[in-house]
DNA sequence: ATTGGTGCAAAGCTTTTGCAGTAGC
DNA sequence: GCTACTGCAAAAGCTTTGCACCAAT
């Protein structure tokens, strides 16, 4: 087996484009991201990467489980998460403004007593969330 | 609000297609459907129904939270899994097993809290919410 | 020097949309 | 009769692949 820099199988080299990827993966850990945003995210730290490139990257990284896809209901395609190892959960959840589609990220500790019963009860050990409240933001309240 | 005749909303019209697919995925609940599973699935009924109109009944019961849309980690696409609203709603949510694609219903009062937390931090008034914890069962530990 | 990795453009899939015809109410 | 629903075909959207070039070891 082949490991690579950050200690994970299946890459032989360590590219300058991996290692974007990767920092900008780990500054925007445990919340949802769109192909789209890893785009943009990644261009505007001057240093350019390409498209495929990002693409095979993902595949990569949810092989090494390292990152998670999360489909997106209301439309065609994923937005995904990037977590280390034995980071298994988060506790951030979307608010999403019916209105004005205002998006709210939003922390809480709850999701963790959920994560909790969820093992306790049904013996079931939670990799990723998904959770999304749909309702009125502050100024279309 | 409109109601159809299985009780969903957002539907007028009970249409012979409409019965095909909804009797098809009655006969397959919980388990994964590929699109295409369901097209053969519902070709083989001897009643023919278009893709295009399976896709609407798809989008149309994903926001009727009867059908959850799964990612494949392998390649692009998703399985969909049928399940029937349990009598309370509101404070349920759905832990996914990754491997099995077993669907567990599942109530916590935390939901509530989150709720409440919302309103109180960022004065948001939540209407409805979509909950899926993605993780391993029991059996697939 | 070798060959894995990259990036462009094209191909390949999947899902959505436009529109005319059909069928529920 | 009105208009929501259907289904075809076309369009759109997302992801993968082929191939020539580049760069890590």
């Amino acid at each position: 087996m082949i490991f690579d820099k950050w200690g994970y199988k299946m890459s032989k080299r360590n590219t300058k484009q991996k290692e974007i990827i990767i920092n900008y993966l780990k500054s925007h850990k445990n919340i949802h991201l769109t192909v789209e945003e890893m785009f943009e995210g990644i261009k505007t730290n001057d240093e350019s990467v390409g498209q495929t490139t990002i693409y095979r990257m993902i595949n990569y990284l949810i092989k090494n489980e390292l990152l998670i896809k999360i489909p997106l209901d209301n439309k065609q395609g994923y937005c995904y998460q990037y977590n280390e190892k034995d980071e298994t959960c988060n506790n951030h959840y979307h608010l999403i403004c019916e209105s004005c589609g205002k998006l709210i990220h939003f922390e809480s500790k709850e999701v963790d007593k959920i994560k909790h019963d969820a093992l306790k009860e049904e013996s079931f050990n939670i990799n990723s969330s998904k959770i999304v409240f749909y309702g009125k933001c502050k100024k279309c309240g």
